[in-house]
DNA sequence: TATGAATGAGCTTTCATTCAT
DNA sequence: GATGAATGAAAGCTCATTCAT
């Protein structure tokens, strides 16, 4: 008996576009909290005020709604960190002021559900989608940095735009997340201002 | 789940050590191949040779076996970076390669199970026991760094030891797993050498 | 599983005529490949071009639906089997080529659909409904049988009519099965022959 | 994550044989009342006395358990069929006997579990499995009357040894079935009475 | 002490059917 | 009438863990 190809409604109706909206949400608090292999369809259902069928009837199952919810997670995040304009800040003389900028921005960001982006974060380590969605994420900053870089091309010491990119967005990345996620032992202001320092010294 | 408290044995025979070696190599085998939930006790214990009754006579549960391999692996770990002496290194003039030989020894640290490492880094985000390991782990790494940094007090730029060390470990950390972890789109000599920079003129 | 009292609409203008035609045949369709339990009912539905709903304004059920299939299926082999007036084959000497007719007209009506009507055989012996459906066209056939061999009756070697038509279908319907349903190890040209030999020599 | 390959147990002490041999039972009292589709494994285990658990470490799944249960009956079968030696019966003059003779040891095989037999019947339609199991069982009836045929080879009216062997075949299972599974308009004697006789007529 | 048969809560998922729009 | 979103009982199956032998 060959599995009917099960079709994911689509949903085009407001009714149908809020319900998934909920089933999202819902996931995003039970992940935040508990997991995601802490947490079962049916809670998430229940806690959306819908019923299993309708979980299923909008996700192919809880893995593809995982994603969809670190999609949407993402989406939000990238609004965040490239919404502020950091046009103006290039000029000579207001290097600090960018990198501090470049760094309170990215922290900010962090701020939208730590929760979930913690149990997203872990869960790149196992999962090949979630790590697929994470390079791409990446890739879009690392993109970002590089042409940043390039635009200060001749202010700036290395020649190696592409690694300086990767190395500055490692140390910020992994600065962020002891922060963020973990509590660090240092607290949150004197490591800003370490990394501030190291990542001025090293470009400019 | 609520646990029983049943008797672990603790083997003090050669015949029982050498099983629960067996065991904890065999785990690891598999959770770098399939992970912690994609491995179930009765093939861990099949891999291991040993009846999944002895399995639990060594072990209360399924995670508490994680716990032990993961110890096992820190130690390892910890033996590979702290067994080189970098004793002579700090002379005046040898930064940069005292520098480059950290990061040469730490990077070589990870060619050790880097699977299971993988595996490991992932569980710390969503298991308490699994950070609070990390977390001992990486006081270790950041008191030795305070440590040397303390010694080389003068030669050094920041007057945060504690805060340069985290920041110096965070960015460590970071490339450290885009190499050897996640295939970086930098190759890593290139990485390496930008790394080894920032620290230096961060440090100096 | 408990029936509502729901009305089934009966359509009497032409549209409600033909959809549920349309559903009736895209069913038959799906049956014949995926079998009843394969069959799921929105499938039915979208292949027929319906929505869910009407589906179910024009069957009670699913299983009402397979047995409207089935009726309309047996409507049309009736039609095939008693269409051609065997009339006069009955004349002295001519017994040979009037069993052989039978035959073959039987050979043929199993061309209409043989895959649902394979369906259809399995679900007789499973749900009594579709078991009274067939015994109620085995009924048909047999009484025409019996007539007919009455209208013969001196030539024929027994007296007992009933089970003389009994047999011969048994013998006439597995064989058939034997050909269209299952593939028979015998080719088809052999097993007629002397099926046909052996009702032969039975009756006359 | 891949499907550990899950082992099904192969029970070797007195007790795992039981156990298995006990779901067999339970599952065949079950599938002859309820049917395949009507019974669920939890039914099946606790009529056996065993949890749900022990259940799938006997059996791959579902299916597996029916087609054991359909082999185990196909031996007893065997056994009752080919069990009884029809030795000397083909001396010249026992042909009547001999074919009421084999009638009747095929009829009262169908006397063991007859409401499983049909719905394994039912099943060889829809399931491929299921039908190869049957397609074996009939070979080996098969290849036993054509060698009986062979070796009363001149006796016989046809040449077609393998086909009249089909066709003889096709023609007792039909009425056996119309008796055994099927209550026949025609009561059981006068079936078998007309279907022994067109075998004779036919044969010799 | 070692074994592996047995357990059963709990998970994911399906699908016939209803009913508000 | 027609629609398709929503329902939820029920199915199949897994696996960490226990405990009688």
């Amino acid at each position: 008996m060959e599995r009917a190809n099960r079709k994911v409604r689509i949903p085009r109706q407001k009714r149908g576009i809020e319900t998934k909206g909920r089933i999202i949400q819902a996931a995003r608090g039970l992940f935040s909290r508990k997991g995601f292999h802490g947490t079962n369809s049916k809670e998430i259902a229940s806690a959306a005020g819908v019923s299993i069928g309708s979980f299923y009837s909008y996700f192919q199952d809880k893995k593809a709604l995982f994603l969809e919810v670190l999609e949407d997670h993402n989406d939000r995040l990238i609004k965040k960190i490239f919404g502020q304009g950091q046009g103006g800040l290039l000029e000579p003389g207001g290097e600090k002021e960018f990198i501090d900028s470049l760094i309170r921005t990215g922290m900010a960001a962090h701020d939208l559900s730590p929760q979930f982006h913690r149990e997203a974060l872990g869960m790149k380590y196992s999962d090949p989608d979630v790590e697929a969605i994470h390079r791409r994420m990446e890739g879009l900053v690392l993109d970002r940095l590089v042409s940043l870089f390039n635009t200060m091309r001749e202010r700036i010491r290395t020649k190696d735009v592409e690694a300086a990119a990767a190395v500055v967005y490692c140390a910020f990345e992994e600065v962020v997340h002891s922060v963020k996620i973990f509590e660090s032992r240092v607290p949150e202001e004197r490591l800003i201002h370490e990394l501030s320092d190291m990542i001025c010294r090293y470009l400019f």
